[in-house]
RNA sequence: GCGCCCGUAGCUCAAUUGGAUAGAGCGUUAGCCUCCGGAGCUAAAGGUUGCAGGUUCAAAUCCUGCCGGGCGUACCA
């Protein structure tokens, strides 16, 4: 049941003669402030106007015409035209009883089913993740999460960049420099030591290192025995190394296509989009225009190979004829932007343009300085001493708090409350915004953070386990639901918002969405257990009541953190 | 130079895309353990939303111009 959309087609049925419906049902929202009731349909304002009506007798006609029965009786009209609607006491006890017996949380099948793809976190092999890494696969995974939680199918793709010139440098470097012992003992470390080798010396202005490396990446590419066997013998160690990481972040792939994967498609593309006339020659190099920017989209480069643009419309193409998706979603760098634009125009001009093709761009991580946090050598944060941090300040938490659970469970619980910090600081940001990167709030463990929630889960099972009852059985008990309490009231709400908050998070493709709505629920539980006493409620029936509200609320945190990636645990 | 993004409380960020008195967290201040977990709760202080105009019933949000920052800008991805 999604009430904001029940709202919304009684009113659009309700739309002024002349206005427009689904704008006027647009307008409809929960309410900015608990005294204008739940909910509020905005819309008679700018109905009024483009119709050179008074706004508010536009307003007195609409909250006599509208049926909202039986959700809520005749909306009020409030200020310049609003109507404010509030719920149904009587409807609200019988939709939480319901959502009792629910074990889908409210949430029901699409009226169209998609078929998504996500393209996320995407690595460059042989690299060492660091944390900025940690945007994409964590926004990425919970994007994946929401739209599999409101029932559409969704393709996670991990793009592994396994193919570029980072591999040029790579193979370079073990032929002047490696160090076979290293190799031997950690094969990522001495990898990723080599790149960064061939990377600095290019930086510094090394022409003779930069064109070798280019030459080795030629070689690899037109099919050199030596580096393609150099190549398949380093790909299983990067992949395990980074399957190792995901493994610990929960994130799971549906394929792992990388560069590399496209290759024996390249040729086709360039060739394919000249006979069309949509490439050109240009400088030596393929390239296409697009209106707007200056810079061309180039397919292929002067010396003859491929380039990322090149792979990424391969990759459009298979993906169309693989899995006919409605939806691709690119969680990349805003600093792509132009990249993307470029492709998408290419792409529809190619014949791709039924796809809907959208970056889903996030800011830049600064640091302390406000500068951008730049992968120098040396000063990089590794993500895997991030989340080793993030745990071991969590275990000093757990430790100091709850110093009766046994020791392998404190490791488990700081395991869990430590990375669920760490996504959820990256999580609980608006994606767009640059963001400064803060060891301590990564870190933090109170306020409006992933360890909040769990504690509110925790504190809730807590009340269970002493009031000797399971989710189970209070669900067989069935009972009445009561809202005489504004903070009961207010949890009743709230737990029914889940799917038009999922819906909103999707159509928005913002995971903040859902972690502003998980803190509100719990800030409404917090206040909720401090005036609401559970166990030694004054009757039978309002105990049961509030039990019931409890553990709803528990499974709400629970599937709402789950689908950003986190877990919760019982006792912390 | 051109293009894109951004500027909100002391700090870090929200604001359902034009809605009512711009909200949280951290920090600061004052309270709250005879009651189910104080990783908590209640309250206070803190703002000319960079500046100046404009559009309208209504602007942090839209348009113009400045100021300040970030990014991109022909063969890295």
């Amino acid at each position: 049941m999604n009430v904001l959309n029940r709202l919304r087609a009684a009113f659009a049925a309700a739309t002024p003669e002349g206005g427009d419906p689904s704008a006027f049902a647009a307008a409809v929202r929960p309410a900015g402030d608990p005294k204008f009731g739940d909910y509020q349909a905005n819309g008679c304002m700018a109905v009024a106007k483009s119709l050179k009506k008074n706004p508010r007798e536009v307003a007195v006609a609409v909250a006599e015409a509208v049926d909202l029965e039986p959700l809520a009786g005749k909306p009020e009209v409030a200020g310049p035209g609003f109507l404010n609607v509030r719920l149904h006491d009587e409807w609200l006890t019988a939709q939480v009883a319901e959502l009792l017996r629910d074990p889908a949380h409210g949430l029901t099948a699409p009226e169209a089913k998609k078929t998504v793809v996500i393209d996320f976190s995407s690595p460059n092999v042989a690299k060492p993740m660091h944390v900025g890494h940690l945007r994409s696969t964590v926004i990425g995974d919970s994007l994946a999460r929401i739209f599999e939680a409101l029932g559409h199918t969704v393709v996670r793709d991990n793009h592994l960049g396994d193919w570029g010139a980072q591999f040029g440098m790579i193979l370079w470097g073990w032929k002047n420099h490696r160090d076979q012992a290293a190799y031997d003992v950690d094969p990522v470390a001495e990898l990723s030591r080599l790149y960064r080798l061939a990377s600095s010396k290019i930086k510094e202005g090394d022409r003779d290192v930069e064109s070798a490396a280019r030459a080795e990446t030629a070689k690899l590419h037109a099919g050199d025995a030596e580096n393609r066997d150099l190549w398949a013998q380093f790909m299983p160690h990067c992949l395990k190394a980074l399957h190792a990481m995901y493994d610990r972040l929960g994130v799971r792939f549906d394929v792992e296509l990388g560069e590399s994967f496209y290759d024996p498609m390249l040729a086709d593309v360039v060739s394919d989009l000249e006979a069309k006339g949509i490439a050109e020659t240009s400088e030596g190099a393929v390239v296409a225009f697009v209106e707007g920017i200056k810079a061309p989209f180039i397919v292929r480069k002067r010396d003859g190979a491929f380039n990322y643009g090149t792979t990424d419309l391969a990759t459009i193409r298979y993906r169309e004829q693989t899995w006919d998706p409605d939806q691709a979603l690119y969680v990349v760098d805003a600093r792509q932007a132009d990249h993307f634009k470029q492709l998408f125009a290419v792409a529809r001009r190619w014949g791709y343009g039924k796809v809907d093709l959208q970056h889903v761009a996030f800011g830049t991580i600064m640091g302390a300085d406000r500068r951008p946090y730049k992968t120098r050598d040396g000063d990089v944060v590794g993500l895997e001493s991030l989340l080793d941090e993030a745990v071991a300040e969590a275990r000093k938490v757990v430790d100091a708090n709850s110093p009766d659970i046994e020791p392998d469970d404190r490791a488990r619980i700081a395991e869990i409350v430590g990375l669920g910090a760490v996504k959820y600081a990256d999580l609980s940001q608006n994606r767009i915004s640059d963001y400064v990167f803060d060891w301590s709030k990564m870190l933090a463990m109170n306020g409006n953070t992933a360890t909040y929630l769990q504690y509110a889960y925790a504190r809730i099972q807590s009340i269970l386990r002493k009031g000797g009852v399971s989710s189970e059985s209070i669900r067989d008990r069935a009972p009445a639901i009561l809202l005489s309490h504004p903070a009961e009231r207010g949890l009743a709400v709230r737990v029914l918002r889940l799917p038009e908050v999922l819906e909103l998070a999707a159509s928005e493709l913002k995971p903040n969405i859902l972690t502003d709505y998980l803190f509100d629920l719990a800030n409404a539980y917090s206040t909720f257990y401090e005036g609401c006493p559970v166990l030694k409620a004054e009757s039978d029936e309002r105990r049961d009541s509030r039990l019931a509200l409890c553990d709803l609320t528990a499974q709400t945190l629970k599937h709402g953190l789950s689908i950003l990636g986190i877990d919760v645990v019982d006792r912390m």
